[in-house]
DNA sequence: ACTGAACCTCAAGCCAGGTTGAGGGATTGG
DNA sequence: CCAATCCCTCAACCTGGCTTGAGGTTCAGT
């Protein structure tokens, strides 16, 4: 058996459909580690082609780099992660998911009675309510998809 | 009867809950479109206290710029929107977001038979599926939120 | 007439999430 | 052993959606 099966970044990048930049980048963020050859070159481990493939995904169901970092750190320290593990992280990414999906369509609804009601200027109108305004987190575009928001 | 009824760019910030400065940029974007007085000092219409709100609730619905901007382009040429205007392309924005909730609903079905099959790697996995992946549209965050996927 | 608040323009800055490019060093197959 | 790739770092740039600041003008009330 190949001990010292490590992967160039090339290689990951073309296993993981990802960037040789943006995994540059992910390892800058924290979201990956590297060992390097002595070279100075990086050598993954096998594991990280699952690490980095969850990572594309969460992207893709619209994670902020932040917060799929949050949910890595749940995986286990030390050893490579199993299968148990992923399937726990991909629950609670689906957790997050089904909040945005019920925010959006609260979102929905409070439009619908606002279509009616023609208030769009006037602070009485629900999609005006402050309770219920999602947080301008930092510059950048604002993402509806912000799950502290109250249940309505 | 006051004709020449035009509010100063802090009226308009206060009525709308925008700030000065988001005003002049939407502006700048052509969103909005202002009058001048002598000194050379932006003058609004009452109507834009509309229209702003509407950007503004675009806005906190998820829509880009760009997609508000496309919106508004359906309001009438020189004269004031009526209700029905504003109800219209209210509609229309609703529509979007349906659009979009599906999408986030299709895209958590799909983890959900990943977080069985755990593929995470493996291009047969549905989330992989080159047909159904989200457009990366230049840099900068993507969002997942994007219409042009197919329907499965 | 004067003062203070509100307004103006333009340039620069910020964050996210990367990409691009310059100027090198490492690896690998023939 | 040598060229073709691949890899390295670091800095600069990009979009989107604004904000902040400098430096100056206008307006409104007294």
């Amino acid at each position: 058996m190949p001990r010292t099966d490590l992967l160039p970044i090339g290689h990951l990048a073309e296993r993981t459909g990802l960037s040789v930049s943006a995994i540059r980048f992910y390892e800058a963020r924290g979201l990956v580690s590297a060992l390097r050859n002595r070279g100075g070159q990086r050598r993954f481990l096998r594991s990280d082609i699952r690490r980095l493939s969850f990572i594309r995904i969460a992207q893709q169901l619209g994670l902020s780099i932040e917060e799929i970092q949050a949910e890595l750190a749940a995986l286990p320290q030390g050893r490579t992660p199993t299968q148990a593990d992923w399937t726990r992280i991909s629950r609670s990414i689906r957790a997050t998911l089904d909040r945005r999906i019920a925010m959006l369509e609260r979102m929905r609804d409070r439009l619908d009675g606002c279509i009616g009601c023609g208030c769009l200027s006037l602070p009485k109108c629900a999609l005006y309510n402050p309770q219920d305004r999602v947080h301008a987190r930092g510059p950048g575009p604002r993402l509806i998809i912000d799950d502290e928001v109250q249940p309505l």
